[in-house]
DNA sequence: GACATTTCTTGATTTGTATCAATTTAGTCG
DNA sequence: CGACTAAATTGATACAAATCAAGAAATGTC
């Protein structure tokens, strides 16, 4: 952890509870199970703009997601940052450092005031041996991650930054939402870097959408999707 | 299997020995125990352009490379094609569909004469229950994927194709090659899709590293690298 | 509620890279 | 081996998006 003295750990709350029965890699086990697993987890919290990891860090925990939401994001060789995503509760991040017994390649920041639970190696390979279940949870979210992001890379190389922002907006939005407005869960500038451009360009293809018809800008956050089918076809 | 004409299954030949021998994720196991994998273990051969699975198809098998290369593509809504990586022997793929029960995303293509090793899903799970070393492998090479797949679309966001190019020639001679010359492991058009830009582009680029004195051709094919430093700090 | 600070928007300009077109080179096969 | 096809190179041009700069809006703070 790389900043230990602004943590704040609160073994024994109840709120750790909903980190393992929320959490879609132990929620399938039973309630003895998942008291069993509680035992094993500590909870955190983080206030906003702290790093809960940072590249290089070692570590050998699972981070999960309780409360809030995650930054997770990477400097690129010449010092510029990509979002890479937001983890929401549920949601887990430090896999690769846990599972390869290496250092962290990412940032992990609270957007907001956040809490987390963590779950050490040791604990995690003895439930893993205990409860195989657990690992196929794991490795269906791993390979979900490894599709998204080989998705998310092809859309960098193939589409332009309008597609990109437009299938983001579509994304946003999910199945059957009636209203057909979404809220952007983040600022534009971290939009700009999630889609890799910039907050100018970002600014510019949401006027030149709108301008098109396919959306409305409701607030500075809320976008109505007027025309989901041509947003996707741009 | 999408083309299953094409395809020739050889059940009991000794190749597939290997492919369980030989992978990471079963190779930490000892004699018997490898010895019952093979049991449950499938293997194929593909000629030059056979596709192994395609986007859509639906499986129930975890594929591994025994012999020979894959080629992992997908193609953008708008129907570019992005070369997501090369398979060599060890590699894994089918993750997605295989533990999500869902389709697969991308495609797979023999780019030479290449054996596989297919297991399914029952097989594998009762695989992972009995020997959970077997997920912890798992496990470790689908977040370092998860890892590689985020970094390549940080580099996409935020670096620039030479860069990018560069880097990748880097990445090539990997560890302790005193010759320092590398050999492309595909063609210039495949490297092209591969780091997200077009065959004229890797042309002119390589070019302008080579009159920086940063590379010099050898052949179409080879490439010695003549200041490392300096490539990675473009 | 007014001030300060950050974020967002808009404009003018530059630049990197794609695209189109034409050769040249390399690879394949009868 | 020469003919054919695909891949690679080179040049000219077009265009999307980054950058730089400045003002407007939003957000946070005392």
């Amino acid at each position: 952890m790389s900043n230990e003295n602004q943590l704040k750990k609160n073994g024994c709350s109840p709120s750790h509870q909903g980190c393992v029965s929320m959490v879609p890699i132990f929620n399938h086990l039973d309630e003895v199970q998942m008291e069993e697993i509680m035992q094993t987890v500590q909870s955190y919290s983080f206030k906003k703009g702290e790093l809960i990891y940072r590249a290089g860090d070692t570590s050998n925990v699972l981070t999960i997601v309780n409360k809030g939401s995650l930054r997770i994001y990477r400097l690129s060789e010449s010092g510029k940052e990509q979002l890479v995503r937001v983890l929401k509760p549920g949601a887990f991040t430090g896999e690769l450092a846990l599972f390869n017994e290496t250092v962290h390649e990412n940032y992990a920041e609270a957007m907001e005031e956040t809490s987390v639970c963590q779950i050490t190696r040791e604990s995690l390979e003895k439930l893993l041996i205990k409860y195989p279940s657990i690992s196929l949870k794991i490795l269906q979210a791993l390979s979900t991650r490894v599709d998204e992001s080989e998705h998310q890379a092809t859309q960098f190389s193939t589409e332009s930054t309008e597609q990109r922002l437009a299938s983001y907006l579509v994304d946003l939005l999910g199945e059957g939402n009636e209203s057909m407005i979404v809220t952007l869960p983040m600022t534009k500038k971290d939009l700009a870097s999630y889609i890799g451009t910039t907050p100018e360009t970002v600014s510019r293809k949401l006027k030149e959408l709108e301008d098109m018809k396919l959306i409305k800008r409701i607030s500075s956050s809320r976008i109505k999707i007027l025309d989901e089918d041509n947003l996707l076809f741009l």
